[in-house]
DNA sequence: AAGTCGGGGGT
DNA sequence: ACCCCAGACTT
């Protein structure tokens, strides 16, 4: 067995290297609380690069954590959409809010995870980062790269592998360097212990490294098999009224907060059989509107963590004039300007209102067909 | 302890 | 295809 490595040891081989290689990120360069604490929530299972244009988004238009919590909270989720994980907008709001009402964000760990949205890792992120107080923050990166120079072979999310973790970590943060160690656990997690393809030639720990001495690099951590996705079947139907657009605001939970095309999961059976006519039926319960189907747009196919949705999409139209209601299961519907919708849109809405203006942009060879046809084989 | 909650990039 | 990301929250 390989000994594993003094802490201290550790330490004074990773400050130097981060001082040396951190990447220049817009919430290192220009350091604060509010930065750091929008930054931690927006990279809650979310890569630096899709963060960047977010972050520079949000700064620019609340440059305070007063502004943001002074902001109208359908301004955050608009400002936040594409971004996932939108509860995450909500609790910033909120955490803004209860953090100027307290004056200002609290320094101490307990303090900052009794916000909302900030749990154990991004209350340790933001003590260390932003205030320099020596507490552990023990993320993805962080966990692979303990793991990996410990030679550890537990689940490291199971309860006691996590507590030795966090206490690991905790040993590794001392007074003084505690931004430069959490930021550059996180950096060699990042950039050089990768998940795949780590390059140990490059890593400060590579000669102190138990998984290196016995080569289990390309095993660990050990986590358990995700599952897979399950498959669900669902129509939309987008109906256009002169340059308006009908969307549906969705309630909290999946895309809580998010407008879109009117749409609804239906069962293998309808949407193999007649999709048209269940695209009908979901615009009659949900938008209290009866519409006819003017054409079939093709699918849509959308990957959740948990869930692989295929869409059915269809264009429908309605009398003019049509007074919308439904069964509220949308928080509120409203036609939008067709051309430019200033509402939050999901990734996926946006999918569907694509494929409806690329089923638009080249009429039907054989127009009458779409009806009779239904959600037979013209899609695509 | 297990399930929910987005979207995207690397391999 | 599959993995997993600067995780938190609910049940």
């Amino acid at each position: 067995m390989t000994a594993v490595a003094d802490a201290a040891d550790l330490r004074d081989r990773l400050v130097p290297w981060y001082r040396r290689v951190a990447r220049s990120l817009p919430w290192r360069d220009a350091p604060s609380p509010y930065h750091v604490l929008l930054s931690e929530l927006m990279l809650q299972q979310t890569r630096v690069e899709t963060v960047l244009p977010y972050f520079a988004r949000f700064t620019r238009r609340w440059p305070t954590l007063e502004a943001l919590a002074a902001a109208d909270l359908d301004d955050v989720l608009h400002a936040w959409a594409g971004l996932g994980y939108y509860r995450r907008a909500r609790a910033l709001h909120a955490a803004a809010q209860a953090a100027v009402a307290a004056g200002g964000l609290p320094s101490d760990p307990a303090a900052l995870q009794a916000l909302p949205g900030v749990g154990p890792y991004t209350a340790g992120a933001i003590a260390s980062i932003a205030f320099g107080v020596p507490a552990p923050a023990v993320d993805g990166n962080v966990e692979r790269v303990v793991c990996r120079v410990d030679g550890r072979q537990d689940d490291p999310r199971k309860g006691p592998a996590r507590r030795a973790l966090t206490a690991r970590v905790a040993a590794l943060t001392a007074p003084g360097v505690a931004s430069e160690v959490t930021q550059g656990l996180m950096e060699l997690g990042a950039t050089v212990c990768t998940p795949r393809s780590p390059r140990c030639g490059s890593c400060p720990w590579t000669d102190v490294c138990v998984a290196r001495a016995e080569g289990l690099v390309d095993v660990l951590p050990r986590l358990p098999a995700r599952k897979a996705p399950v498959a669900v079947r669902g129509v939309a139907g987008v109906l256009r009224a002169g340059d308006t657009l009908l969307l549906g605001r969705r309630p909290e939970g999946l895309l809580g907060g998010l407008w879109e095309p009117v749409m609804d999961e239906v069962t293998d059976a309808d949407a193999e059989g007649d999709a048209a006519a269940a695209v009908v039926e979901v615009y009659a319960r949900r938008a209290g509107v009866a519409v006819d189907v003017v054409r079939n747009a093709g699918r849509v196919v959308h990957v959740f963590t948990h869930r692989r949705l295929t869409l059915d999409v269809f264009e429908v139209r309605a009398d003019p004039g049509t007074r919308v209601g439904g069964d509220g299961s949308y928080d509120a519907l409203a036609f939008v300007d067709a051309h430019a919708p200033d509402v939050a849109l999901s990734k996926l809405a946006r999918k569907v209102l694509d494929a409806a203006d690329g089923a638009r942009r080249q009429p039907p060879l054989l127009d009458g067909l779409a009806h009779r046809d239904g959600a037979g084989g013209d899609a695509g």
